[in-house]
DNA sequence: GGAAACGGCGCG
DNA sequence: AAAGCGCGCCGTTTCC
């Protein structure tokens, strides 16, 4: 009997009205399924051959699919998609009577609230998916951006893996850190260490009365006892000597690590072993992500040894070096520049060229290229990188003066700024007037110069971000090609999805954590360095650069 | 009384 | 009050 599935490259998911769920091969068949019977049925078409699920949201589609311990290789996400092709191509008609750009809902809607008009409904995805590959047809660069939507919708699926397996978190080991650091907690709940450098700070500036928390009240206190400073940052304070500073910035530290992940954070994240932090694929406009909840992106290196493997399991860590400038010279295709980053640590590399004196020199130069720098050490380094690395810092550059004229920029693979917005547009007509006083050239350039910096990392930023999405959707197929583990080995905490699995636990702009049974750790870092050459050829071809990764196995990520 | 802005600091 | 990009989160202050 011949499957009527088999032939189908792509399979849109949405629902009928009532809300059941609604497979369909674009022109060709349908099938009404019942929510029961819907993780069997994809898991049974993804046996039989690689398929591409069309759906409005791989974040509110695919976590169902994951508890029930379903997988899929995949998927084009719409609602991602849309977002990027609305800025990479700006002719193109996505108009659509639902709302692409709405974040996922946290729950799906309630079957009342199904009359509205939704994305989800089955002949909007078809609609959506048929103006997507529209746009896709006129688009300056086709296969490019093919690509990015590819490697967008690829990490739309890590994203929810990601969340589903959840980070080993071992809580006991946190909350000794936080007791050995901040002591126990004593009256109010304030811990004992902090309440004792906080009378010592008082007794220093002589006023006992004194809130550390409250940076006006501290200012104040602090110039009230002499001290010349302007605020109450670390930065300027570590500057003084005085009995009061020592203990204050300890203080901050310990103040810091109580309302960001303390004993709270610790209470409200971490269960059953696992930190199940939120992230938001392309929550960044230049592509990287973002994390709503659970401070994925900020986890403090003191707190790193929380990060501990399942008995009998191990944290495979890798980051890659200097991604950016790597980056940047790929796509500049600066061969100097490549040369000074392949096979060593680039900074090095640099100070080899004979650019600048110290890696220290080199590391300020680089980063004050990318960002923009004008002033201080790094904006008197970063000249002498563009007589020796021309073509890199002439695509920095030339990204800079395309937004300081209010234009878009693109990344490697496509991805567009946002145009400027009205207040840009207003500033900088109103010192085009005739009437302009000196203050609004002065406001239109600072706003230009402040524009020009966005779009001189726009793209060093957000190519390293489709490097990372090519790098991980690479691995994750390669990790699911890993052999399962005996039952008795599993990791349950990690869902049944990931429970015997070698599986991405956690993402970092450039950093990945892989989970892994003791047995594959090994050929977990063979696969991320793979998967790492293979991003690179994926977007810069034979181009001579490559992306060493440092990478560690251990029971926890700590160094 | 609650929302928005601010200062500060963690991460890349 | 960082110089020089991109974020999220906390507690406090300010605004409506």
């Amino acid at each position: 009997m011949s499957d009527p599935w088999g032939d189908a490259s792509r399979i849109a998911l949405g629902r009928a009205s009532g809300g059941r769920i609604v497979a369909a091969a674009p022109g060709a068949v349908r099938r009404t399924l019942a929510a029961a019977e819907f993780p069997a049925w994809v898991a049974a078409r993804e046996a039989e051959r690689p398929v591409r699920w069309v759906w409005a949201s791989a974040g509110e589609w695919y976590p169902p699919l994951l508890a029930a311990g379903v997988r899929v290789e995949r998927c084009h996400d719409l609602r991602l998609c849309h977002a990027i092709l609305t800025n990479a191509v700006p002719g193109a008609d996505l108009a659509s009577d639902v709302d692409w750009f709405a974040a996922d809902e946290e729950h799906a809607p309630a079957l009342f609230e199904l009359d509205r008009p939704s994305r989800d409904d089955l002949d909007e995805v078809l609609r959506e998916l048929a103006r997507q590959d529209a746009a896709l047809a006129t688009a300056r660069d086709a296969g490019r951006l093919r690509l990015l939507l590819a490697a967008e919708s690829a990490g739309a699926l890590v994203a929810a893996e990601a969340r589903a397996a959840g980070v080993p978190w071992d809580a006991d080991h946190h909350a000794g850190i936080l007791d050995d650091v901040l002591g126990p907690r004593g009256a109010g709940g304030v811990p004992r260490n902090m309440a004792r450098l906080a009378e010592e700070v008082r007794e220093a500036l002589e006023d006992p009365q004194l809130s550390l928390d409250s940076p006006p009240r501290l200012l104040r206190s602090l110039r009230a006892a002499g001290l010349q400073v302007s605020s109450t940052s670390k930065w300027e304070l570590q500057e003084i000597a005085h009995p009061a500073i020592m203990p204050l910035l300890e203080y901050k530290r310990f103040a810091r690590l109580l309302t960001a992940n303390g004993w709270a954070w610790l209470d409200a994240w971490v269960r059953g072993g696992r930190f199940r932090p939120i992230y938001v694929p392309g929550g960044v406009v230049t592509g990287r992500w973002a994390a709503a909840g659970g401070g994925a992106l900020q986890i403090p290196r003191q707190l790193r040894g929380a990060l501990r493997a399942d008995p009998g399991w191990r944290i495979v860590d890798a980051d890659v070096a200097q991604l950016e400038p790597r980056v940047l010279a790929a796509m500049s295709r600066d061969e100097r520049m490549a040369r000074a980053a392949l096979g060593r640590d680039l900074y090095d590399g640099v100070v080899e060229s004979g650019a600048v004196q110290t890696r220290d020199e080199a590391k300020i130069a680089v980063l004050g290229a990318m960002y923009g720098a004008t002033t201080g050490d790094s904006g008197r380094l970063v000249p002498r990188l563009r007589r020796a690395y021309p073509r890199a810092m002439a695509l920095v550059d030339g990204a800079a003066r395309t937004g300081e004229e209010g234009g878009t920029v693109a990344t490697w693979l496509g991805r567009t700024s946002p145009a400027p917005d009205e207040e840009f547009r207003r500033i900088q007509a109103r010192a085009s007037a005739a009437d302009a006083t000196a203050a609004d050239e002065q406001r239109a350039q600072r706003s230009a110069r402040d524009v020009g910096r966005f779009t001189r990392n726009f793209v060093v930023q957000g190519t390293a971000a489709e490097w990372a999405l090519a790098w991980m959707a690479d691995l994750r197929l390669r990790l699911a090609r890993l052999p399962a583990v005996a039952p008795e080995r599993a990791a349950p905490a990690s869902g049944p999805a990931f429970a015997r699995r070698a599986h991405i636990a956690f993402f970092l702009h450039d950093e990945v954590v892989v989970h892994a049974p003791e047995e594959h750790a090994d050929a977990v870092a063979h696969a991320l360095r793979e998967s790492a050459a293979a991003a690179g050829r994926l977007l810069f071809g034979s181009f001579p650069i490559d992306f060493p990764l440092d990478v560690s196995i251990g029971e926890s990520a700590a160094e």
